[in-house]
DNA sequence: ACACAACTGTCAAATAGTTTACAATTGGTT
DNA sequence: AACCAATTGTAAACTATTTGACAGTTGTGT
């Protein structure tokens, strides 16, 4: 495979760059290139300049950040064909959380000067930027909002939910037996522990209670959602 | 005091707004209105759609969100000159959160035809709507690290130094005696509580810990910092 | 087939936070 | 001056969560 061809398609399935004329995107594709990352490398460390907006071609990337105390507060995990790092580009600013290698995995680098020059020849693109500025916004006002009301029995569903519908911040996937359709999320009771801030034990806990109303199946590595309607119903209050 | 008046002063002084030709702004001036508010009365609810962007012009607007048993989850206050209200307007959706006068107040109105007319007219004005989302983001991102590492009382710590040092987050103002200059903070440990999810008295016994320490003292409907430098070491951990 | 690492399940003691209840204080209003 | 509402202070019983410890299970690599 050409890596300039996938490099082309990437830009071409991206909402807003595919709405630009074909020799831009042409041109553009010649300026980026791809980084390679071996599982656990860090691309960017919170606190960093900018260099670049990212795209991941392969793999999984984990969004996070760590506190003095060594504990990880895990945000997102971003998967093939999902865009990151805008933020720290628009506004200049250092960036706002580290970014791991979950496995190995590949990213497409377009240069900061490369997407400010494309801003700034292009500002209908501005359109698209704000709009996916404002999804990440109200993203964050859902946790947020989580977090100000929910009990952490509330917040684990919430944060289940989260985890099968958003493809944004999923890593699952839908399994269709012959009789039921469940989703698969493929994630450490450590993982969810780590980003609903509690400890690892009161997520098994709270996870049996919900195995035992039939709610999920737990697994090793995985948890399987089997009565997604009753979850959403654990949201509420 | 002429209300056109009043209205253009706060179009010129805005960050973006004010960049536009003269005549522009004076235009934009004739389409807003004013509109005044009586304590506790709603200007919108979460899940309306956008009619407007806003400014506060006097008083104080309250921006929650209320849980289905009746928890006000407090995400911040609004004083004057300060611009609201945008993420609906930019990408069409419902509002995120509940607005409430805190107190008597007055909000100047943009409609969203206006605002999105301008938009169009002077895509110059993306730039600063993207640094201000930015902005917003990167609270959001800091609110929910806190959340996602830190103790209640290291939230209780954060807060505070919330409410002192963030003009958009704050009720706040500096008091200067001949010895020493302190920050107070004009809010009800009632209201500390609803923003860290936690329960008045536990705010209560956390904030008499700080009197303890000399960090502050407790006043009725009020809290003076003393010691922001030890204060703000109890958030690092 | 074996060893090893990662993950899950479980328990008990210690700590933190909630709830209910009531008293005391403050600031504003009549 | 008297009253009232809002706010703060305090305590005890109860519930939730953390911590540390350890055993069992699963998947991977040799």
């Amino acid at each position: 495979m050409t890596s300039l061809q996938e490099i082309k398609k990437r830009l071409v399935n991206n909402n807003w760059l595919g709405q630009l004329p074909g020799h831009v995107v042409e041109e553009l594709a010649l300026s980026c290139h791809v980084k390679s990352l071996t599982q656990g490398q860090l691309l960017f460390a919170k606190g960093d300049n900018a260099r670049g907006l990212y795209c991941v071609l392969s793999g999984k990337m984990r969004v996070s950040s760590f506190t003095t105390d060594g504990k990880e507060a895990l945000l997102t995990w971003l998967e093939a064909g999902e865009w990151f790092g805008e933020i720290s580009l628009f506004d200049g600013l250092p960036r706002t959380h580290d970014s791991h290698a979950q496995i190995d995995s590949q990213v497409l680098v377009v240069p900061s000067s490369e997407f400010t020059k494309l801003l700034s020849n292009y500002p209908e693109l501005y359109q698209h930027v704000v709009i996916s500025l404002c999804q990440k916004l109200r993203q964050s006002f859902t946790l947020l909002e989580g977090n100000a009301s929910l009990s952490t029995k509330g917040q684990l569903a919430r944060r289940l939910i989260l985890l099968c519908n958003n493809p944004t911040m999923s890593s699952s996937r839908t399994v269709s037996n012959q009789e039921t359709t469940l989703t698969r999320i493929t994630v450490s009771q450590e993982s969810i522990a780590s980003m609903l801030n509690t400890s690892r034990q009161t997520v098994n806990k709270l996870l049996q209670e919900l195995q035992k109303k039939q709610i999920i199946t737990l697994h090793y590595g995985h948890i399987d959602i089997i009565d997604m309607a009753q979850l959403e119903t654990l949201t509420v209050r």
